[in-house]
DNA sequence: CAAACGATTTTCT
DNA sequence: GAAAATCGTTTGG
């Protein structure tokens, strides 16, 4: 079952953000088909956000897609090189975005060792924002396609995680944010080895 | 038009 | 553990 469009309307990105844990990300691209469980996730919450590029309700070409009605996914390149992947939630003109971090793989693994270059799993397939969008094989081409296919899609096959597995703490690479650096947006699902560094948790 | 800077990852020591 | 790689976006002149 994809999650339905409701799911991504709601005005609390950071309720959001903690219940995309233990969802499915799936992509067909290409006709290569993969799927990985969300392990963790940080909420980037609109105007207000000194970490988000929304912030002051900046808007520009790159961020106009985080203004568009949520269920889209917003991915924009990072250091020139890594492609993060975003889900756009809330109503038109608010700009919040959770950004997915890692994921623990589950379909298609043989296709995501291929397109990372390795040759047995560990969690440098998918544990990290770009790398994991590497292992997807989602690229900025892919910026606004809708969550419910026919490319990418969130599922939600049933798994339980119960709330005391799902540690929170402060976001990764936003130290600029100053005091907003601080907030508890990052959640991680805990006993999973697909996790990415920073912040240590 | 020119310059600075990242919501990072890899590699080398 | 530290440093390099690398380029689109944003900002200032």
């Amino acid at each position: 079952m994809t999650l339905p469009r409701s799911f991504y309307l709601g005005d609390d990105v950071i309720a959001i953000a903690r219940d995309l844990i233990g969802k499915v990300l799936v992509t067909n691209i290409n006709g290569h088909y993969t799927s990985a469980m969300i392990t963790e996730t940080e909420a980037y919450e609109g105007v207000g956000d000194k970490a988000s590029h929304a912030y002051g309700n900046r808007r520009t070409q790159r961020t106009e897609m985080m203004y568009t009605r949520g269920g889209v996914c917003y991915i924009y390149l990072c250091y020139g090189i890594h492609h993060l992947f975003n889900v756009v939630t809330n109503e038109t003109d608010i700009p919040h975005a959770v950004l997915i971090r890692a994921a623990a793989p589950i379909d298609g693994v043989d296709i995501m060792l291929t397109r990372r270059k390795m040759t047995k799993v560990q969690p440098r397939l998918t544990a990290g924002p770009g790398i994991l969008s590497a292992a997807m094989g989602i690229t900025t081409t892919h910026n606004g396609l809708s969550l419910n296919g026919p490319k990418i899609f969130i599922e939600d096959r049933s798994i339980c995680i119960p709330s005391y597995d799902i540690i929170t703490g402060t976001r990764v690479g936003v130290a600029y944010a100053k005091e907003d650096a601080l907030l508890p947006y990052r959640f991680c699902l805990a006993n999973t080895q697909y996790i990415s560094k920073g912040t240590g948790l």
